[in-house]
RNA sequence: GCCGGCAUAGCUCAGUGGCCAGAGCGGCUGUUUUGUAAACAGCGGGUCGUGGGUUCGACUCCCUCUGCCGGCUCCA
């Protein structure tokens, strides 16, 4: 497997190299950064000046490409000492290239740890002392290079260009920004159909889609961008979703608080955030000169309550939740869709603990993540986010290793799948990140715990212990959904709009066959009681055929259907239409009181199948 | 924020210098009274994103701004 996967590699980075010459041919003058295979595919990053290459190229390039290909030539590895290397680079006029060769000089006898792994593609390896670099040589266009590469041009499998965008030359935005152009390359045209129906897929998912279809969100622009609007339909699905989240929590202790959104900035001033983020909002106030902010988290605010009273060992933890919105000013091109807006919803808890209750907490918050996405139908992975041996780390070490060891422990007994990632602890403590996998195999990262020492010591929360003396609490950060603005994102693509019936905006549409007093009267009723029961039921008697309001239901992705006509009204019993990735078995008549209680009692246990 | 592309009716989209700008769906009205994925007819609906320029004439060409899309960078 491991040598197909090679071999793939190979083939994609062989096909950028062929994009390369193509794109030389094309325009003599292109100044080449580097071409790493990637996953699905490969890029490469060129200047062509003043020249601009657009998706209409992609046709010419491909053709070019293509002859490139039935030449067969082979790639051909020579190496040159790197003085040498330099100089080819100065007369190929390849700055970029020359660049990165005079870095590789510089860094000695071993490839630079500093240079980013998507440019150790055009670099050679270094085990041995780098006074040698490798390049090959594919017809007439030779590329700086440590390979591997296919035996020759024509043995590179399917590939297809997709797009071409900007990218900074070595992922700094202070460069020089090049032309990327991105094709995606797989073993043989049938496994390159299969990830273009993927691509497919995921744009007919696409939740900016959905939202707009399914009437679940808007953006005004006169309310501006990044600041989504919430229809009653999506209103629905949030409120499911927080009502789910606190419950978990109130079972585990917690207890709602409440902050205003906006704060005075001393307040970030005293907890050091202030300076470190300019993406807060600033508010001016009329009355007064003081300065005031959106609050663009939620933990000052909360350990005000903490700190508001003399707290004894006993009264820990002291658990608060509160699912509140947080403002970012994050950077225009960043914003997209509600995956990254500009007002956020967390369903954030802080719980004030001593440091023998860390475990114990830890592991309740655990529990109410799996719960929450077994729930929901997702798979989860965990990275233990933990110090590396550097200083940047507030905080005793020795409680650090002893934290540590308690998250990885909980890791094992709670059977999750997870990796340790050095390095990557906040420098307030280290942390849980825990991804859920959608449907079409993408890994999010949106629950997380963290254990922080810093704020209880910049806002001087203290607690008396047993004997009288006065200590630090750790405080415990936790979101389940993290934003529901952005689990809402990844849930509609996941489920492609066809949520449970307990998240289900409409559970049950009633569609009557004709516009008769005694037909209306009967849904009308239905619908009253269902209401009585909690049920979100909506009655179609449009002058409509049957088959045009099934349609409706249908692309509304309503769970449930009924049609009520004579039949059922002499019976009271329906047959119900169900969604066909709820059904387990071929409905049958049901009295319409017992189908009504079913669904509201599938929608209390939050169901994922229906049991009609 | 940066590079490139795009912006026409509520939605999806035709219309590349020349009369009063179009379709399908949705909406409204009427006919029909319908049985499990689209009945029929009629009627509304657009400062062609904004501001400016070129031209006898601009939805169409150029510039500005705003927004969106694909990436890059960033994401406590």
């Amino acid at each position: 497997m491991s040598d197909q996967h090679d071999n793939l590699a190979a083939m994609r980075h062989s096909l950028a190299h062929i994009m390369a010459t193509a794109i030389q041919r094309l325009w003599p003058e292109a100044k080449f950064g580097v071409g790493p295979a990637v996953e699905h595919g490969f890029y490469y990053d060129v200047d062509l000046g003043e020249a601009k290459i657009t998706e209409e190229d992609f046709a010419k390039i491909e053709a070019e490409m293509q002859k490139v290909i039935e030449a067969n030539f082979p790639f051909e590895k020579f190496e040159k000492p790197i003085d040498e290397a330099i100089s080819w680079a100065q007369d190929e006029h390849q700055p970029y290239k020359e660049e990165l060769l005079n870095d590789l000089k510089r860094a000695g006898t071993t490839v630079a740890k500093d240079l980013d792994a998507s440019e150790l593609g055009t670099i050679a390896e270094g085990d041995s002392a780098v006074d040698q670099v490798s390049f090959y040589r594919d017809g007439d266009f030779t590329d700086l290079c440590r390979g591997p590469h296919v035996e020759s041009t024509g043995k590179v499998g399917a590939f297809k260009l997709l797009r071409v965008s900007g990218a900074y030359w070595r992922g700094n935005e202070k460069n020089q920004q090049m032309q990327r152009v991105y094709g995606a390359a797989f073993a043989n045209s049938k496994d390159l159909r299969v990830h273009l129906d993927q691509l497919e897929e995921a744009k007919k998912r696409d939740h900016r889609k959905l939202g707009q279809e399914l009437d679940l969100f808007v953006i005004s622009d006169l309310v501006g961008p990044g600041l989504p609007l919430f229809t009653p339909r999506g209103t629905v699905l949030r409120n499911e979703l927080i009502k789910f989240s606190e419950e978990l929590q109130r079972e585990a202790g917690y207890e709602a608080v409440w902050a205003p959104h906006m704060t005075r900035v001393a307040l970030y001033q005293k907890s050091g955030h202030y300076d470190k983020y300019p993406e807060r909002f600033d508010v001016s106030s009329v009355e007064s000169d003081d300065k005031f902010m959106l609050k663009p988290m939620n933990c000052p605010h909360v350990a005000q309550i903490f700190a508001s009273r003399p707290r004894s060992y006993r009264d820990l933890p002291q658990r608060y939740m509160e699912t509140t919105t947080m403002y970012r000013d994050e950077k225009s091109g960043e914003l997209h869709g509600l995956s990254r807006v500009r007002a956020l919803t967390q369903d954030d808890s802080h719980a004030f603990v001593r440091h023998d209750q860390i475990e114990s907490e830890m592991r309740a918050i655990i529990g109410m993540v799996k719960q929450m996405y077994l729930t929901l139908g997702m798979d989860l992975s965990v990275d233990l986010s933990f110090r590396d041996e550097q200083d940047k780390y507030f905080g005793d070490p020795e409680k650090w290793a002893e934290a540590q060891s308690i998250l990885e422990q909980i890791a094992k007994d709670e059977e999750l799948d997870y990796q340790v990632m050095l390095g990557e602890a906040a420098f307030y403590g280290p942390k849980i990140d825990i991804y859920i996998s959608d449907a079409l195999g993408r890994r999010w990262q949106c629950a997380t715990v963290q254990l922080d020492y810093v704020q209880p010591e910049r806002f001087e929360l203290e607690y008396i212990n047993e004997n009288g003396q006065p200590e630090r609490p750790a405080m415990v950060h936790k979101a389940i959904l993290g934003s529901i603005e952005r689990f809402l994102s990844v849930y509609i693509e996941h489920t492609a709009g066809k949520f449970p019936v307990w998240l289900a905006p409409e559970q049950v549409r009633v569609i009557t066959v004709n516009q008769e007093s005694e037909t209306v009267e009967f849904a009308e009723k239905l619908a009253e009681h269902a209401r009585k029961l909690g049920l979100r039921l909506t009655v179609d008697n449009a002058n409509e055929s049957v088959g045009k309001k099934i349609r409706d239901a249908e692309v509304w992705k309503v769970p449930y259907t009924l049609v009520i006509g004579e039949k059922e009204i002499a019976s009271h019993e329906v047959t119900p239409r169900i969604r066909a990735d709820l059904q387990v078995q071929e409905p049958k008549p049901i009295g319409t009181e017992e189908f009504l209680k079913t669904v509201a009692h599938e929608a209390k246990g939050r169901a994922s199948k229906t049991s009609i």
